[in-house]
RNA sequence: GGAGAGGUGGCCGAGUGGUCGAUGGCACCUGUCUUGAAAACAGGACACCCGCAAGGGUGCGCAGGUUCGAAUCCUGUCCUCUCCUCCA
């Protein structure tokens, strides 16, 4: 969430950023009111307080007479001080609510945009495929191969659920170990395993809840939650805690299945392995301070880049629009994937296998995750980043139709070729 | 799931109704001493909120309650540990 400071200081760049955000900007003033509320409220109880703490000093040391007869009177301011509590909370809490739905304000770099199309494309990387004949889509290659199966994952689990089958289970599960060594021994991560249910603390912390909750899936019994994303429980991992300066920046990496309900894309992408309820990532986290937040976002886009690199498959990067970026982060780099034809006859496709972003403090306040910059200094806040290294449904679909030959093979690309013993091609059987 | 014990500051650990935000130790910061460091000694230092400041308020897992007053008493809840039970 933003800082209340902000609303208080600054309330005209607050309207302006907000504004950009595509968010209604009354509600600075909204916020603004609610806060004079809850501080009027809370000066005058305070005063109260003290008068009754010293009075009841005194009260410890008097006769028990004098006693008596003050009692009727401290009762009386006491019930003054409950009631003003309770009325500061209920404003309080809506004050909270309230902050909570605000959306960060958005970098200046961040283009102005209401849709995709007025995404930046900062640069393509590697070449399209030249085929001799018409590509199929992934679904129909992974079929006929028999890696894939469409209609297993209907019958045990309903739409948007699919089996993966010999070499093509084989190939994701490559692809994982691979991602996640790079991560750990190239770039310097430190690998994470974590729960895939969390508490709903945790997506409160990210920024899930409570805006959100319409896409997660929920165990109402246990009240546990099934991670959308990695990116929750690594966030949350140091939530409330005080970092000391040494122990900063943080990079953890961790591969995890993701859950969600996709409740707003109902209908779209239903062919496929595109968009499933569950899908495996691989998710990177940086906990930094302030000064570095913006080159770590530099970091954390490379470090995606270079499994697409790896994988030797053309993929475009792209800076998010403020109308099409994730609301909670300042800035968002997508990287897309080339997919020659995953929109079956409609033909090619550029797949969103990463998001990158950097969120400032906005989910550092949320989950008051600390870090003190000096051994005797005040806590600030520290900047939290995130992104997929990569997503693999659509890295799976990027390397089934890009590498596929017209003997219905895929070519395995070679890095992943150490991981499955050596085999350089998926053939029928 | 059953029985018991416990949750206090960055860490360890005292404290069972009123000068307790909390004794003590470790770690930390400053100074003295030293060429420098260590040691020793002296001092400082919890977090959050309101306030320009002076100052005030809140926080002893969490939420309620009793009381003029709660770390301390009561209720609920969560978590940890030990034993039993069960299990990949």
């Amino acid at each position: 969430m933003l800082d209340i400071r902000l609303f208080r200081d600054q309330p005209d760049w607050v309207k302006a950023g907000l504004t950009r955000a595509g968010s209604d900007p009354s509600v600075v003033d909204k916020v603004r009111s609610l806060d004079e509320r809850v501080r009027a409220c809370k000066t005058e109880a305070e005063s109260k307080k003290a008068k009754i703490n010293s009075a009841s000093k005194a009260l410890g040391k008097a006769s028990p007479e004098e006693r008596d007869s003050k009692r009727a009177e401290l009762r009386l301011l006491g019930d003054s001080i409950t009631e003003l509590d309770a009325q500061r909370s209920v404003v309080e809490s809506e004050l909270n609510t309230l902050l909570l739905e605000i959306p960060n304000i958005p970098d200046e770099r961040v283009p102005q945009g209401k849709d995709e199309s007025d995404n930046v494309i900062v640069r393509t990387v590697g070449d399209l495929p030249k085929f001799d004949f018409k590509p199929k889509p992934h679904w129909e290659v992974g079929t006929n191969l028999g890696i894939l199966d469409i209609e297993s994952g209907i019958k045990l689990s309903g739409s948007r659920f699919y089996v993966l089958k010999g070499l093509g289970a084989a190939l994701q599960r490559a692809l994982i170990s691979w991602m996640l060594d790079l991560h750990i021994e190239k770039h310097g991560y430190t690998e994470i395993y974590p729960p895939f249910v969390v508490k709903k603390e945790c997506l409160y912390g990210t920024g899930q809840l409570p805006k959100f909750e319409d896409n997660l899936y929920h165990d109402i019994e246990d009240d546990f939650w099934l991670v959308p994303t990695a990116e929750v429980p690594l966030t949350n991992i140091h939530r409330d805690e005080i970092l000391d300066n040494s122990s900063v920046p943080v990079n953890y990496v961790a591969y995890t299945p993701c859950f969600r309900r996709e409740k707003m894309s109902a209908g779209r992408d239903v062919r496929g392995i595109k968009r499933g309820h569950q899908f495996d990532k691989i998710e990177m986290v940086k906990l930094c301070t302030p000064d570095l937040s913006n080159q770590e976002l530099d970091n954390l886009l490379d470090n995606a880049e270079d499994v697409c690199r790896g994988l030797k498959l053309p993929y475009r990067v792209v800076l998010v629009c403020t109308g099409e970026k994730g609301e909670f982060n300042s800035m968002q780099y997508d990287i897309e994937m080339y997919a020659p034809a995953s929109k079956g006859e409609e033909g090619e496709e550029w797949l969103e296998v990463s998001s990158c972003s950097n969120f400032r403090d906005y989910q550092a306040r949320r989950t008051n995750l600390r870090y003190r910059p000096e051994p005797s200094a005040k806590p600030e806040f520290l900047h939290t980043l995130n992104g997929s290294g990569l997503a693999l449904p659509r890295v799976m679909i990027a390397i089934m139709e890009n590498n596929q030959n017209e003997d219905g093979s895929i070519t395995i690309p070679e890095v992943l070729r150490p991981y499955m013993h050596g085999r350089d091609k998926i053939t029928k059987l």
